[in-house]
RNA sequence: GCGAGCGUGGCGAAACCUGGUAGACGCAACGGACUUAAAAUCCGUUUCCCGAAAGGGAGUGCGGGUUCAAUUCCCGCCGCUCGCACCA
């Protein structure tokens, strides 16, 4: 008996699985009446290396892509590079090494690693989006985006990234520093390209409601993110002002000075309950007043001065300051409230002013006491009395009914609301709007190695688009990362072209895309990647999307999966896709991390694992045989270095083991944490199978084979494996890998116990195994390739269809009732599937450890659950 | 602060959707077989407490509720994780 050679299996199964092709997705025409699937995996950035963390986000793909393919799915499982971006550039700066050369490189070795993992890929579509035969078509898009109207300048304030002199969007600003280089982030105006996304804000957040796979918490973030509120603006007229402003501010001579304030709330019923108005610190207002007013522009200085990481904004106390300034209530001209600016106050949502009403709004509420501003209840809370309600330190911030408000009065939250924007809107001091929270796109990037925007500065004509036929607008190779900044902007020629209108001298755009724009529509290239007129073809678009199964990590939770809905609606706008709901992604499921004990060196050095080992039960450095200290468990990153290399773990063990164990124990959303001992069972279950696979005499049974007659215990091992494939199954469909992986340990288990010679048991024996080859085939394809070969089955299993259960034996035929007393169990019974009640009762009463329980009390009422449970009721 | 999720043996977990034998399966641990020995493999035990055993009692973060019956449903607390964060 051999033991299982995963080195010489593994590679050969792979070898034949390519030779047949059998992992190419079928053409529309050829796929007959096959429905379509399509399986995708975020798509990785190529940054070097994969290590075993990174194989589970593509083995459950591979899972699920498999299990279609053996359910008689037309499977597009695809695989390409999310190639553009910073670390490309950074490597060139730091080791002299062209960004193109080093991403070039680490796609080889990744696609190989990959590649032996045994995922079903069809690599006829691979593609890389810093291939210029991708991204033209990426400039062709943005081009008729453009035409759409989705595209626009505008100069905006950005976040400066000042170590890698680039902008970054705002989600890629944490805690006020740079994602990348951890930098203190400035701000800076520059003219920017911007993708409107907010054009589609409703659509986007309505839409939500129809992602009925998605998980709840992925859909509330982006609904969060989108963030729409309903109220209304209002315009407060001044009523007094300093007289420095009347004289109209001569430092910038600006108008506003005298316009009305306009105010967003979602409020408008506590209208009567308004104190005063707040200013945002870099409202342009409160700007023109520190003009004059040196405590003014000590103020804004005090604002700015307060980090924006999320420890200061939880800190940081309500401040403000009076400006002087009065305005006039739009119900009642004789009222006047103070305009004050106050630190709490968002320059970036709504008009970067409020009205503050402190009886229904917390903050507005701290800032009135503190200050001495007054305020008076306007809403009832339900079942309070008006006479003595009152507001001290709580607000009041939810529904009630409207009172001290004159002709609101009386009015319920929601009633009042619309009356109040009547009101204003009559008076023409207000009208309703909408805001969102969700901004337009900034697309530009200050850096070299991304999409270039096909766009022309004209001097004359003004920002001009490149003309369709001149695209690709190519990034030029002889570039230099000896200075600072974006080398496009340096390179001495490139930028320099004609004007598409004019002819005359002009400018190329230097920005590039974000590369979120590369990955915002890969999905649609792969369903026609090679095709080099346009992105790609509408009808293949069509028969392929949405995309079924979208598998990937929970990072992308809104930002890429945003943008790809964002693109889809952008594409089918412009007549480009056939996708009426715009959404691409019909299933997404978020899969949780590899993570993995860190270790450091006595020195304070991160070690990999593999270079430490367990000596006495005290884990040592190899290299000084000192001790070391194990920290926390942590995702598999290369910056803590507790990764394990995918090369040499499937060197070892193989990559059937490192599929197996990234699904095995831990639900797939939550995390699982790679240890040596779980491998150790892993790498024990692949023996297991094949030692018992090999000891059968072949062939196996053929599905339609008639079983002999056998004994119970054979006939019980034909019972188990017709249930694990009904297990097995729903497990797999409803994405329970974990639960299936114990399905087939129990499988494994049943199978090894079954000892007889006799041809019974031989043939249950023989199907049992024939049956767990393709349970485990999605799993461990090489494995259970392995096995179908030696148990005499003939094509590969990768292809065979997925087994059916059959019903009689998969169907329990007697039940075992638990019996309870008051709600004890006190013993068990045998009976028939769907035994007549009076007959369960009485065996139940019967029984003698019920009997002993039942002594000397009443028997009050029997409960019998139909093939479930018996519960006595006794006192 | 707001929102969401989670809390079950020594550990990862199952059962929760649809209330009905809590702890499937794996790991670890312990005992045994095989072996000169070890590894590997195989067999067995393993929630806790009392008990030699038979058996009994307790038990799914804590407190309450609904029910013949609650890990499962409801309410309140505690703890952890994640997301958002002065969004008017």
């Amino acid at each position: 008996m051999s033991r299982y050679n995963h080195r010489e299996v593994e590679p050969k199964w792979r070898a034949r699985w390519a030779e047949a092709g059998i992992d190419r997705a079928l053409a529309p025409d050829k796929a007959k009446d096959k429905p379509k699937a399509y399986v995708l995996e975020m798509f990785p950035y190529p940054s070097g290396r994969i290590h075993v963390g990174h194989s589970r986000n593509y083995t459950m793909g591979d899972v699920i892509a498999r299990f279609r393919r053996a359910n008689g799915y037309n499977v597009l499982h695809p695989m390409g590079w999310d190639a553009f971006g910073l670390p490309a550039e950074n490597a060139a700066m730091e080791r002299g090494v062209h960004p193109g050369e080093w991403t070039r490189a680490n796609i080889a070795a990744m696609r190989e690693q990959l590649k032996s993992l045994g995922l079903a890929i069809d690599w006829s579509r691979e593609f890389a989006t810093c291939d210029v035969e991708y991204y033209k078509h990426q400039q062709a898009i943005f081009l008729a985006f453009w035409k759409q109207g989705l595209v626009y300048r505008k100069k905006q304030k950005v976040n400066w990234d000042p170590v890698d002199n680039t902008v970054l969007a705002n989600e890629q600003v944490v805690d006020g520093k740079g994602w990348r280089s951890g930098a203190p982030v400035e701000t800076r105006e520059l003219e920017q390209w911007i993708f409107k996304v907010t054009a589609y804000a409703d659509d986007l957040l309505d839409a939500i409601g129809g992602l009925d796979k998605w998980p709840d918490k992925v859909r509330l973030m982006q609904s969060n993110w989108i963030g729409k509120s309903q109220g209304a603006k209002i315009w407060w007229e001044l009523a007094h002002v300093p007289d420095e402003l009347k004289a109209g501010a001569p430092a910038t001579g600006q108008s506003h000075a005298r316009d009305p304030i306009e105010v967003f709330t979602t409020r408008p019923d506590t209208l009567f309950g308004a104190s005063f108005l707040a200013l945002a610190p870099d409202h342009p207002l409160t700007k023109t007043v520190a003009e004059f007013r040196p405590d003014v522009a000590a103020f804004i200085a005090k604002a700015g001065q307060l980090g924006t990481s999320e420890a200061d904004i939880e800190k940081a106390e309500k401040f403000g300051i009076d400006l002087g300034i009065r305005v006039k209530h739009p119900f009642d001209e004789s009222w006047e409230l103070p305009v004050w600016a106050a630190n709490f106050v968002l320059s970036t949502y709504g008009s970067g002013a409020i009205f503050g009403s402190p009886a229904g709004d917390q903050r507005d509420l701290d800032f009135a006491n503190k200050y001495n501003l007054p305020f008076k209840p306007v809403v009832l809370p339900a079942g309070a009395d008006a006479a003595t309600h009152t507001i001290t330190t709580e607000a009041f911030t939810e529904d009630g009914v409207i009172y001290n408000s004159g002709f609101l009065d009386g009015l319920p939250t929601q009633q009042a609301i619309a009356r109040a924007i009547e009101e204003l809107v009559k008076l023409k001091r207000g009208e309703a709007t909408t805001q969102y929270r969700l901004r337009d796109w900034g697309v530009s990037r200050q850096r070299y190695w991304g999409c270039p925007i096909p766009a022309i500065h004209c001097a004359k004509c003004g920002v001009v688009p490149v003309a369709e036929k001149d695209l690709p607008i190519a990034l030029p190779d002889d570039v230099k990362f000896d200075k600072p900044g974006n080398p496009l902007a340096h390179h001495p020629t490139w930028k320099h072209t004609p004007c598409p209108q004019c002819g005359g001298q002009a400018e190329r755009e230097t920005d590039t895309l974000d590369t979120f724009v590369d990955s915002s529509w890969y999905f649609l290239r792969f369903t026609d990647p090679q095709d080099a007129s346009k992105p790609f073809d509408k009808q293949m678009a069509s028969y392929w999307m949405p995309v079924n199964q979208y598998v990937g990590g929970i990072e992308h939770a809104v930002l890429h999966l945003l943008y790809s809905r964002f693109f889809c609606r952008g594409l089918r706008d412009c007549g480009m896709l056939d996708l009426p709901s715009g959404e691409p992604f019909a299933s997404l499921f978020t899969q949780g991390m590899v993570v993995h004990e860190t270790y450091k060196s006595a020195s304070g050095q991160w070690l990999l694992p593999e270079e430490t080992d367990v000596r006495d039960g005290v884990r040592v450095d190899l290299a000084t045989s000192k001790p070391v200290q194990t920290g926390d468990i942590e995702k598999m990153s290369k910056s803590k270095k507790n990764v394990v290399d995918l090369d040499a773990f499937i060197q070892d063990f193989g990559a059937d083991v490192a599929r197996w164990f990234v699904l095995s124990d831990s639900p797939p959303e939550r995390d699982v944490e790679w240890t040596a001992s779980g491998v150790k069972g892993a790498w024990g279950f692949v023996q297991r199978v094949w030692t018992l696979v090999e000891a059968h005499p072949q062939p196996a049974p053929k599905t339609d084979a008639t079983a002999p007659a056998m004994e119970s215990d054979a006939h019980a091992l034909r019972q188990l494996a017709h249930r694990a494939i009904q297990s097995v199954t729903d497990d797999i469909e409803t994405f329970r890998f974990n639960v299936a992986v114990a399905r087939s340990y129990e499988l494994v288990n049943a199978i090894a116990k079954l000892k007889g010679a006799d041809a019974g048991s031989v043939f249950a024996r023989g199907e049992a195994l024939r049956i767990l080859a393709q349970l485990i085939s999605p799993f461990m394809p090489h494995l259970a390739e392995e096995s179908w070969e030696r148990l005499g089955m003939t094509g590969f299993v990768a292809t065979a269809p997925w087994p059916k259960a059959d019903p009689a034996l998969a169907a329990r035929n007697t039940v075992t009732l638990p019996i309870q007393v008051n709600g004890k169990k006190r013993g068990e019974i045998e009976a028939s599937k769907g035994a007549a009640e009076a007959e369960v009762r009485e065996a139940a009463l019967a029984h003698p450890d019920v009997r002993r329980f039942l002594e000397g009390q009443t028997v009050r009422k029997v409960i019998v659950v139909t093939d479930r449970i018996v519960n006595i009721v006794a006192a």
